[in-house]
DNA sequence: CGTGGGCTTGATCTAGTTCAACTAACGTGG
DNA sequence: CCACGTTAGTTGAACTAGATCAAGCCCACG
């Protein structure tokens, strides 16, 4: 009852996993699952360690990334609120998995999720067709990691976090001013796009002196003329 | 009768997603599938065309690949034998799908091919963990192609060839010397690696001239020196 | 106040691209 | 059977986008 209610509460409910679920079958879920906070930049997951859980994130943004042995990172994936995160049948993690705000998650111990995959064909149909998405955006990113120029990456995260994060909805045509705060540092953007926080810093400016954006702030951006920017990240 | 034949005879029966139905089962998928064999160069999928098939690849070896608007190219995925094609559940086409060699399918109407899955949960899950299995895999190649070197990147793509398709098993540590022919020309390898023809040349000379390769022919590999050319996949 | 983290800016360097020959292998048709 | 065009691969020289190295700035916080 009291657990159910939880649930019910829950700020993700309708657009995470568990929004396959009848209440009943919450039960079940929530009999396992336990909320978790966690600060900015501390790690849930170590990428190697044997792989014990799975969550849900609730609110935050959280990132996924791999490094090589010598200390060179990637940032291979960035996690909104109702993202699932872990992996199912799998002995070991893939990838570290960062807090990059505040955050808070909703974590299963990874062998009792699975068997409430296993009982739940609805659910594992949903995270079929996310993970299919998850991949489809994976493999977009390689396109740009490996042919696109700093300058097209970084206009098109801004018009990305733009879209996420710009308030009044999403008025993507619309060609008013719009002001939002990153929620990543100049080292973290660098981190995502494949690039060094010196090189997003210029073309940050760059955008700036050409007057397309705006840097009201250290961590604010103003868009002030969506469509160049959107010219700049596909430059044809 | 005589359409369970065909996939009881099917090479890769073990392997491929339809191994997990039971022979009865295959029945039905025998149905919807269909034999169609295409050849090197030819692209069975266009990317941003309408999603009507699904298939598994039974021969030969295919190339998921993403370009930018002005062109620039990029390999995002290699298919083997066994592997699945397509992705249920969406209505375009993520990307283009080509035969780096001459190669064969088994094709299924896209919509008929959710129905099965949808009867099927095993087969559903077995999608699933192909599906987690890919995505880890492009997510390692995103640390690749954004912060590797040519050098890293060549290394370690003749390694992955070398266990793929050098003769003999899998003699992974063995030091004899091992030779096989590479399935890609110089062009394919550098839209894989994120390079230019060019430098995937000059690399393979230098791995040659510092005595790790051979090259017998433009296609053959020999590797001498296992050992050294791992450092320099991973030079920590 | 000073100190440290995040950010910007400038100067220099370099790995890899681009441009440009050139070579080798391979069919195809005279 | 050989000339010839074509495609794949190699090699060299020059160039450049972005990295690296090196200050400095700004502000929040102890």
């Amino acid at each position: 009852m009291l657990s159910t209610r939880v649930c019910a509460e829950c700020a993700v409910r309708d657009r995470s996993l568990c929004g396959s679920l009848s209440d009943d079958e919450l039960v079940a879920l929530n009999r396992i699952g336990q909320r978790r906070r966690i600060a900015r930049g501390e790690t849930l997951i170590w990428a190697g360690d044997e792989s014990i859980i799975c969550a849900n994130l609730l609110d935050g943004m959280m990132k996924l990334s791999a490094s090589t042995s010598d200390g060179r990172e990637q940032t291979v994936g960035l996690l909104y609120p109702a993202d699932f995160i872990g992996r199912p049948f799998a002995r070991q993690a893939g990838f570290t998995v960062t807090a990059l705000t505040d955050a808070e998650l909703c974590v299963f111990p990874r062998g009792q999720f699975e068997a409430v995959l296993h009982d739940h064909v609805h659910m594992e149909r949903l995270l079929l067709e996310r993970t299919f998405a998850a991949l489809e955006d994976a493999r977009g990113r390689m396109l740009t990691l490996a042919r696109r120029t700093a300058e097209e990456r970084v206009a098109a995260f801004l018009i990305d976090m733009a879209d996420r994060f710009g308030s009044a909805g999403c008025r993507a045509s619309n060609d008013a001013p719009l002001t939002f705060d990153l929620p990543l540092t100049r080292g973290e953007m660098a981190e995502l796009l494949g690039l060094t926080i010196e090189t997003v810093s210029r073309q940050l400016t760059r955008l700036k002196t050409d007057g397309l954006i705006a840097l009201p702030g250290p961590r604010a951006i103003t868009i002030r003329d969506r469509q160049q920017l959107e010219g700049r990240a596909e430059a044809a």
